[in-house]
DNA sequence: GGTTTCATGATACGACCGTATCAGAAAAGT
DNA sequence: ACTTTTCTGATACGGTCGTATCATGAAACC
């Protein structure tokens, strides 16, 4: 028998050096052959470890939300213990939009793939259990803030965690579009946060 | 010399067969043969009209853009007039939201460009002076909501309307995803235009 | 009414694509 | 030592891509 490698180890560098040309360059770019040459491997590698380009991108794809679900875990984990549902849902939201270099990687990375996914839905059939699992942790947050007197009561946790996620996304759009820079976008994201948290003694005292 | 054609006309109608490629299959479908074949046309034409493809798709981005802005101005239009400026609000993002079939391809469409746009940003360094223009048009109805007393007095517009633009458009992806249907989409929205304007006569009673 | 000019068609060229094939090196098991 | 299995490399094939070339139709102008 040969050498024993890792393979799982071997698929990440490869899917990674796509995820790195989709991110750069678009998919378009991420051919077979470059995607071998960005991993400084020969292309039969790659057909090796991923029997056909589907396959390669399908996987690549599956990184790329293992990564941004553990930026997300990290981002929530890192926060003081223990954090105000403000904190948690403010942390998840700034952890998806485009403000730093890690986050504008995996946004635009993933703005790659979302032409590519609406065109050929079949590819992600058994994927995406993500967006609605982020939504009902930002749903049960607010409803923690509302028990705790830190939100206002009216407000509908549902509709209200669907409607900042999906701002959060139309800002980060916006962003990687250069229409707007980080700091605007933050800025906007705050602004609505701050209109549905009632001030309390931590937070941004005018 | 030859029949004069309407070079303007024959343009438009490659175009849209290339809008119409992207919206069904995706702009990695739009080569030009494939573009030809839809408008039933030679290759050759397709060159004669547009002498290479990066101008073909420049040129199919901005009829694209026109077509949306001018669904926008008819749906404002077509309000009663005078329209209060929630009318125009509400009209003017649903315009926007892929609800029916119309918005669909238009949104559809779009989204087939957004990573080519971000892959090859030379390619509309000249274009979309619109998002800004539909921000500050609800901007000034926000304001105009304001002085009338139909929306509460300490809304910012700027960053309001700014917020709406991205609610909307994140909806509007997460309905071309698949994740929620128009229904809940259109739900979501109208839920956060009455948290920002006064209930009023004319407006769903309880 | 010939001629110029615009418009259109058929076809060829070189490059790159995804994939398949052929072959060989290198380490574990016997 | 030798076989067997796992891994890696070079190269070829058919297809499609964007673009260029060659040729021709048909109408307006002198």
């Amino acid at each position: 028998m040969p050498k024993r490698v890792d393979h799982d180890q071997r698929r990440r560098h490869i899917a990674g050096a796509l995820l790195r040309i989709a991110e750069q360059r678009g998919l378009q770019h991420a051919s077979m052959r470059e995607v071998a040459a960005a991993a400084e491997v020969s292309v039969r590698l790659v057909q090796y470890y991923f029997h056909t380009k589907d396959e390669l991108l399908l996987a690549s794809l599956g990184y790329l939300a293992e990564e941004l679900g553990a930026r997300v875990a990290r981002r929530i984990a890192a926060l003081g213990s223990p954090p105000t549902p403000r904190d948690v849902v403010s942390g998840t939201l700034t952890a998806i939009l485009p403000t730093d270099p890690e986050s504008v990687r995996l946004t635009r990375t993933y703005a790659a793939f979302y032409s590519l996914v609406l065109a050929e839905p079949d590819l992600t059939r058994h994927g995406a259990p993500h967006p609605d699992l982020l939504e009902r942790l930002l749903a049960h947050q607010l409803r923690a803030a509302q028990q705790a007197g830190a939100a206002h009561a009216e407000l509908d946790p549902g509709l209200t965690a669907a409607g900042l996620l999906a701002l959060t996304n139309g800002l980060g759009s916006s962003v990687l579009g250069g229409q707007r820079d980080a700091e605007a976008a933050l800025r906007i994201l705050t602004y609505h946060l701050d209109r549905l948290f009632v001030p309390s003694a931590g937070h941004t005292p005018p």
